[in-house]
DNA sequence: ATATGTACCATACGTTGTAATGGTACAACA
DNA sequence: TGTTGTACCATTACAACGTATGGTACATAT
């Protein structure tokens, strides 16, 4: 695997890495069911923490782009190259501007959003 | 009239003087037609800038709790009491959650949802 | 032993963005 | 002249949040 994480980039690493994954993936680089390194290997090659590898993986698992099978390692998923393309931050933001809109339409102030918002949040809390 | 504004509350201090407001309407200190202290008095009384009491006379005005009448100054609503109860806020609040909580139920990180959050309330954005 | 993913502890750094502040000005009236 | 609410300019200070880092530990398996 070839992949490049640059420092300067505004995007946070994490999000470089899971996007490289997916371009490589995407341009067949990686197909479905090849092994992963490791996430600790990964880390090592590209000098990153390995919380920081971990996080991306956990993204890319929960997208069922990855698969991780414990001690065995992670793998791309079988239908990974289907699941790149969906976005769960797509339908986030579609629910959420959804919401936001009809909030406005009511009259409600971005400050009043704002705070209605972060009691939402604090209401339920979970850390991720 | 006796309000009293903390400045540790983690709450903006419009939204304690709001919320102070109504409570003493709904307890009977402020009576339907009172007038209101002028926004540059009260903002002397309780050692707040005018902006900050200007912002909470424009929320009450906007749920009907209080009425503006230019130069004659800012008086109690007619309908005061039965307006405190109904909230915007309260609506804001449930479809916000509604929202936040179909995310969480798709998997979405608490990060990933506060971004999108952040990306639809600046998308199309107004300040209030 | 060695390696896997994962969990928990904790902290430092930078950015972002709101809230709150200040000042000035206006039209409309007493 | 003084006051009302309102509007615009602006800046500061602060807190929240995310990112990334470090270390340790665990069960599970080769």
């Amino acid at each position: 695997m070839e992949i490049f994480i640059d420092l300067e980039d505004p995007n946070p690493l994490f999000a470089q890495l899971i996007q490289q994954i997916k371009d490589a993936i995407l341009k067949g680089d990686l197909e479905p069911g090849a092994p992963l390194p490791s996430i600790r290997q990964l880390a090592n090659e590209l000098e990153l923490n390995a919380k920081t590898v971990a996080k991306a993986y956990q993204l890319l698992e929960r997208d069922s782009v990855i698969q991780t099978r414990g001690y065995r390692g992670t793998f791309v998923h079988p239908d990974a190259i289907a699941n790149c393309g969906q976005d769960i931050a797509q339908l986030v933001l579609d629910k959420i501007g959804e919401a936001i809109e009809t909030c406005r339409e009511a009259g409600a102030t971005d400050s009043e959003i704002r705070i209605a918002f972060s009691h939402a949040m604090n209401r339920t809390s979970r850390r991720n």
